[in-house]
DNA sequence: TTAACAATTAACATAATGTTAATTAAAAGG
DNA sequence: CCTTTTAATTAACATTATGTTAATTGTTAA
């Protein structure tokens, strides 16, 4: 139970309140690997996670160590969840500026033995690039990018099990109703790369099938092609470059085809 | 979370911790109004409110008095803050077993003037006949639906109003990407009724059109008719009933019309 | 010079949609 | 009993989108 409270003109000492206030991170990068020159790359989904060191700083055995987690901490009054998660990417990573979305709470007495501690959970997409950034700053510890459909088999700290399931479907989602795969994305591409990126996710036969994607991908009011912009990095024909652009998605699964 | 520098086992004294953790709730309901006989009705969403009394039970002035606000109220460590709203919901209205979906995290510091308060956001879905039996546990508490255009005008306790807004913008999304549709409708329900629950979100022409509409719904993977059920409260030419089934929904804004 | 190959275009059958109109079944009023 | 009214349903047809298969293009590299 927390302690002494100051008087406050409006007094909440009745309640009790939380033992702690964190925030949990999902860093999702996609990798990229070239089979061969001018052909399209290989995409595979992968998530970031930290193992806990047996002991800290100061000697002390570690809560949950050894085992793998999501990076993360504690949220100070001065920020929101959302602010910690970015601030502690920076810290603990040296990446700054990357896309972030909330996706879950995490409040279940007794998720972690420490006490009544509440925590934010949040994704993020680091581009492949960016990662190696960050291989300079790395202090000791122990890190590794691990493919989303092999994780269930590692040990995991608190329920990160869960969030991490949790984290897959979401970034799944969004993948295919919105444009977050731009995120993934350099700023122009072409419809191998794009395609790419979303069979990681997915099986849909409609986005497998090359014609009819690129087909597709013209009329899509979201997508721009960019004229005169043309690229040899996914195949010798000079192939054309695509952007997002801003437009509003109002569609339905009722007018939807299935 | 990382295994952070600072931090000793199973001691989170030396960080700062919330003064408060609550749940709050938005209540939605579809009020339903009959034209003529055999007619299908004319429905619009509503959000109820709660008017916050002058002064608290011991007499003491009440913050953001008289303003408008949404039911809620603290979470305890022994719930979560899903079990918390779901529990208000209950001693405050007197409905149980209603759906509950989370939609925000605010925490932005200095958003509650009592300190450090961490509010959940929810919305809940309420069919109108439930909301009648409400009427009974009513005590002095004044509450009131509010169609949810005109929202913007009146005066709302703390950060309320923005609560609000994206509490709409959730259920709209939901309504139009998921079959949450059904919490508003019967368990048999004719296409007419569907689309009257619809329109009161959105003005797709696609879902307007009588023709196209009726036509389609035969066709979702997610609903089916009930073979030999008809209904004449919208017609006096009996009427197919049809009813929500569970259908895995894959679509993508990639694959969609537009 | 030629083989290889991703991207692009073409062609065509099939399926879904927008639109307009006709038909159906029951109620209600004379 | 007959007629009008009305929401639901069906029909019909032009238009558009999709699945599929095949051909063409522009470039590299042997």
């Amino acid at each position: 139970m927390k302690s002494n409270k100051e008087e406050k003109p409006y007094d909440v000492s009745r309640y009790r309140t939380p033992d702690g206030y964190t925030s949990d991170i999902a860093v999702f990068t996609i990798t990229s690997e070239k089979t061969k020159a001018y052909a399209p790359p290989k995409m595979e989904l992968k998530l970031m996670l930290i193992k806990r060191a047996e002991q800290d700083t100061e000697g002390n055995l570690n809560i949950e160590a050894g085992k793998w987690a999501l990076p993360g901490g504690f949220v100070t009054p001065e920020e929101t969840a959302m602010e910690a998660a970015s601030r502690e990417l920076e810290e603990e990573m040296g990446i700054a500026g990357i896309h972030l979305k909330h996706f879950g709470v995490y409040d279940e007495p007794g998720r972690d033995p420490r006490g009544w501690i509440i925590s934010n959970a949040h994704y993020a997409i680091v581009p492949e690039h960016r990662l190696f950034e960050r291989k300079a700053n790395d202090d000791a510890a122990e890190v590794e990018l691990f493919p989303v459909q092999d994780l269930e088999q590692h040990l995991l700290a608190f329920d990160h099990a869960s969030i991490i399931r949790h984290a897959i479907t979401h970034i799944t989602r969004d993948l295919l109703q919105t444009t977050v795969a731009k995120q993934f994305l350099p700023e122009l591409f072409t419809y191998s790369e794009l395609q790419a990126v979303l069979l990681t996710i997915t099986d849909d036969k409609a986005i497998q099938n090359e014609q009819a994607f690129a087909r597709k991908i013209k009329t899509l009011p979201f997508i721009e092609a960019v004229e005169g912009q043309k690229t040899q990095r996914t195949s010798k024909l000079p192939t054309q470059l695509y952007r997002f652009i801003d437009a509003e998605l109002k569609q339905s699964i009722y007018t939807a085809r299935h």
